[in-house]
RNA sequence: GGGCGUGUAGCUCAGCUGGUCAGAGCAUCUGCCUUACAAGCAGAGGGUCGGGGGUUCGAGUCCCUCCACGCCCACCA
């Protein structure tokens, strides 16, 4: 035991196990395993944009707990890790990080060197150099990311790490789009979409959020056609009156019930538009009649294709609005001279200064009744951006998802009933989210750092794009970019040309490429032998605001491609709060950084902590509790080194398990058992909280209690029978210990193993019931007894204020007589830890004890 | 507006299918160099388990209701 050093410390552990493990290829998945003997993991690709913090080291480990402990179970672990570097984050990094802007129309420049420091103004490069830029900064985050991901000890096989912007993962990600479009599950549309105007670019469903706005309605008063006065409506959105195309109310409003099918003119413009009726008009609001615009807001979409409204389209992709032409088709009006001059006022202004230019004209002209009130009211933002959504008319590509067929809908909702999900409650929020899909799911981005649509279109003799016949590659051909590749039958001199073709511009969303993670990970089509040992996966972890994006579009994915679902369970983790109780994000500026931590604390301790948050459950950043955990790692260090002193130079050669004779030894196993059966249900249910709980609580007791009362013992104090059973508990349960806290203290459980064990603990079996057979018949009472005393005694000497080396000259103990019973079985581990001169007992009703202490 | 969750000692949290469930750690206080550990050890004080009803022989534990907080969802008039 030469390799036990004077002064144990967890300091350090880390670079050399590390690379140990990482030699040994400790983690590495044996792929000649089976499918039902594997357990794999659809590891959740962090967001490359920047850093990770305390949160990932959180939620991360709590997955590795998981891996950690079903390795030692024995099954094979497919445990990947990928970096989610492509798409609209990295842009934006890489864009403020250089100072730069992609312009898809500039030609390549193979001589482009980034500024050293930030341009201002951002320099306009073209796309292949963007996205150069992209991949270079990616790279450096992800060597850093990989790094700390190592140092918490994750079980990565590092061999398998995939990125989503890698030509595997977009012949992944274009190969399930193709096929989703051969069978009609994915297609194109020209319809109103919700748009970001300063990313330019449209957005799904499941990236908006709502924020509080500062607003003000304005009452705008619409003359009647028949001159029988004016229909006053609220609105918050008077810069959208050129695109009015209806009034509507509810049909059940008397108030408005005579006017359906009346018209009234638009003010300013003179545009004549029906009042219609429709259930969604909420008579509450504002004067219970709403002008229908195209398109302030998803409820004017409804509108406009339920009541088949005409469409009058006004703000541009940037956020303007764009010139038109009154009195043309579709923008008929009394007086086109008049309303042109009108909206000349307004045409080329963003909408917010639009906004304050037409109230100024609805006053001048008199349209408006009484003053505008301020409201606070929530506005849809995609949750990246700055500025509203609005809604623009562009051509997209979905994914169906159930939000537009109900069949599919029901099919998703019955995904996610099989789907187990941990907590059992996280189901709900899926259901919630499929039960409110109101369309299908919009994959397209106008964007550059992507995964590219493979698909080009005809052009036809006279020049027309058909978007209605898309020309797609053969899957042989994967990865391709239609902006540079050309399909088959045509050569590149055609693009853009009639008779030719064009590229399709657009690139994925990065969900539509993240939704594929188990695919990637298990190099679908690529690797079928793989990807048959690992699909579907055994677990996806991740945390529960992304159930509505990630979860649900891998589960589509998967039902469209395989009929099945791509994991069986749904292990969903909290989120690290500040001490106020809020959630960390960068924006809030609230980020701790995670090597500090480590560095301070030790690898260990800050995984201690992260183990304590109940799978699901937010928990607040507590540094307090990583100093516990410091703690029980030298606790653990410490104690070890102590009994392997105590049992002697052959503690591992055929101690463990070995025959147990003394009751009080039987006792600890017995408890052992309780603790290992606790510990292993917990783990199969993913709680590796409990299970990190009850293993502590014993072990605090094995070496406060346990330890002092037999050290006398293993010391050499008995009969040989005697000692020997105290050395054989002693290793059997420090044993145990090792490999229950190995997945939490991966660290300095392999150095406590590795004074007295072969290979690494990581490795070594998960301990059982069946080897801990010697405390079957064990009472756990008469260790409980003996600590009862023991504490007793100890008390004595504290409040007398001495040391507890203190001799008792007399110890008196009352209790019942079972209890005495047992703790006679156990009186010369007492009198020795408690260093008693003479024991006695006396039958009583309660438990009291009766010291004397000698005289110093 | 609908849904989910949380509310237990000053702090962070355990308390699984109702009967040692009133707990742990931290913090506080009092002591102790005890042949593993002073980044340690021994001990002490501290809570009407968010409020109010109810079921039960018995309720942090089940039911109802209210309050507070958090999150998810919801058509921006």
């Amino acid at each position: 035991m030469s390799r036990i050093p004077d002064k144990p410390t967890p300091d350090g552990l880390e670079d050399r196990w590390i690379a140990r493990w990482e030699s040994d290829g400790t983690y590495h998945f044996d792929r000649s395993a089976t499918r039902d003997e594997v357990f794999a993991v659809d590891t959740p690709p962090p967001t490359v944009s920047g850093s990770l913090h305390v949160g990932h080291i959180f939620s991360y480990t709590h997955t590795d707990l998981v891996a950690r402990y079903q390795r030692m179970r024995g099954k094979h672990v497919f445990y990947p890790m990928g970096w989610d570097d492509n798409g609209l984050p990295t842009e934006r990094r890489v864009q403020n990080y250089y100072g730069v802007t992609c312009d898809p129309s500039l030609p390549y420049d193979a001589d482009f060197t980034p500024p050293e420091e930030p341009a201002d103004p951002a320099i306009p490069i073209s796309r292949p150099n963007f996205v150069e830029l992209c991949l270079r900064l990616t790279e450096i985050d992800e060597q850093a990311f990989e790094e700390l991901f190592k140092h918490v000890a994750l079980s990565v096989d590092w061999r398998h790490l995939y990125t989503t912007i890698s030509p595997e993962a977009q012949r992944v990600s274009q190969r399930a789009f193709l096929r989703n479009l051969a069978r009609g599950e994915a297609y194109s549309a020209e319809a109103p979409t919700i748009w970001d105007v300063s990313f330019g670019t449209a957005v799904a469903q499941a990236e908006i959020e709502d924020r509080e706005r500062p607003g003000a309605y304005h009452r705008i008063a619409f003359p009647r056609t028949d001159g029988e006065g004016d229909i006053e409506i609220d609105t918050t959105r008077p810069e959208l009156l050129p695109a009015c195309v209806a009034l509507v109310a509810h049909p059940d409003d008397e108030r408005y019930q005579p006017l359906f099918g009346s018209t009234v003119g638009t003010p300013l413009f003179g545009a004549e538009v029906e009042i219609r009726p429709h259930e969604l008009a909420d008579p509450e609001k504002g004067t219970g009649i709403a002008m229908i615009c195209t398109f302030g807001d998803t409820t004017d979409v409804t509108w406009w294709r339920e009541l088949q409204l005409g469409l009058r389209a006004i703000v541009d992709r940037d956020g303007r609005l764009k010139p038109v032409e009154w009195g043309s088709p579709g923008w008929e009006c009394g007086d086109p001279a008049t309303a042109q001059k009108a909206y000349d006022e307004l045409a080329g202004k963003y909408l917010n200064q639009a906004k304050r230019r037409i109230v100024e004209l609805l006053d001048e002209g008199g349209h408006l009744r009484g003053e505008e009130r301020k409201i606070t009211h929530p506005v849809k933002f995609f949750e990246k951006g700055d500025r509203p959504l609005e809604i623009v008319t562009s051509r997209q590509w979905y994914i169906r998802n159930g939000g537009r067929d109900d069949d599919l809908r029901q099919l998703m909702l019955g995904r996610g009933e099989e789907l187990v999900w941990w907590p059992h409650y996280m189901g709900a929020r899926y259901r919630s989210w499929v039960e409110g899909l109101n369309g299908d799911w919009l994959i397209s981005r106008q964007r550059y750092f992507g995964v590219p649509f493979p698909v080009w279109y005809p052009v036809g003799e006279g020049g027309a794009v058909d978007h209605d016949s898309p020309i797609v590659p053969s899957e042989d051909r994967l990865p391709i970019d239609p902006t540079t590749d050309a399909p088959d039958g045509f050569d590149e001199s055609q693009r853009g040309h009639p008779g030719g073709f064009v590229a399709d511009p657009d690139v994925m969303d990065t969900w539509a490429t993240s939704s594929l993670t188990p695919e990637i990970a298990g190099q679908w089509e690529d690797d079928p032998d793989l990807f048959a040992r690992v699909f579907p996966m055994d677990i996806r972890p991740q945390s529960h605001e992304i159930i509505r994006t990630w979860l649900f579009a891998t589960v589509v994915r998967a039902h469209f491609e395989f009929d099945s679902l791509p994991f069986r369970n749904s292990t969903i983790s909290g989120w690290i709060l500040d001490p106020d109780r809020k959630k960390m994000s960068k924006s809030k500026g609230n980020v701790i950084t995670p090597m500090g931590l480590l560095e301070q604390y030790g690898s260990d301790a800050v995984r201690y902590w992260a183990a304590n948050g109940r799978p699901g459950v937010d928990t607040a950043f507590d540094e307090k509790v990583m100093k516990v955990g410091r703690r029980l790692a030298m606790k653990l260090l410490n104690a070890t080194k102590f009994v392997l002193n105590l049992t002697g130079e052959d503690a591992a050669a055929g101690l463990v398990g070995g025959e147990v004779t003394e009751p009080i030894d039987r006792a600890l196993l017995a408890e052992l058992r309780g603790v290992v059966d606790v510990a292993t249900r917990s783990f199969d249910d993913f709680d590796y909280a409990r299970a990190l709980e009850r293993t502590e609580a014993l072990f605090w007791r094995f070496t406060d209690d346990y330890v002092e009362l037999v050290k006398g013992r293993a010391y050499g104090d008995g009969s040989d029978e005697a000692i020997r059973s105290a050395h054989v508990t002693l290793a059997t349960a420090l044993s145990t210990f090792h490999r229950l806290f190995a997945p939490h203290l991966p660290f300095v459980t392999e150095e406590t193993w590795s004074w007295w064990q072969d290979g690494s603990v990581h490795r070594a079996p998960w301990p059982t019931v069946d080897e801990l057979a010697a405390g079957a018949d064990g009472d756990p009472t008469v260790l409980t007894v003996a600590a009862d005393v023991l504490s007793e005694i100890r008390r004595a000497k504290t409040e007398a204020k001495t040391s507890l080396r203190t001799e008792a000259e007399t110890v008196v103990v009352s209790d019942t007589d079972a209890r005495l019973a047992l703790l006679a079985q156990a009186d010369r581990d007492v009198t020795g830890a408690g260093r008693v001169r003479s024991l006695s007992t006396t039958p009583a009703e309660e438990f009291s004890v009766e010291v004397t202490l000698a005289t110093a």
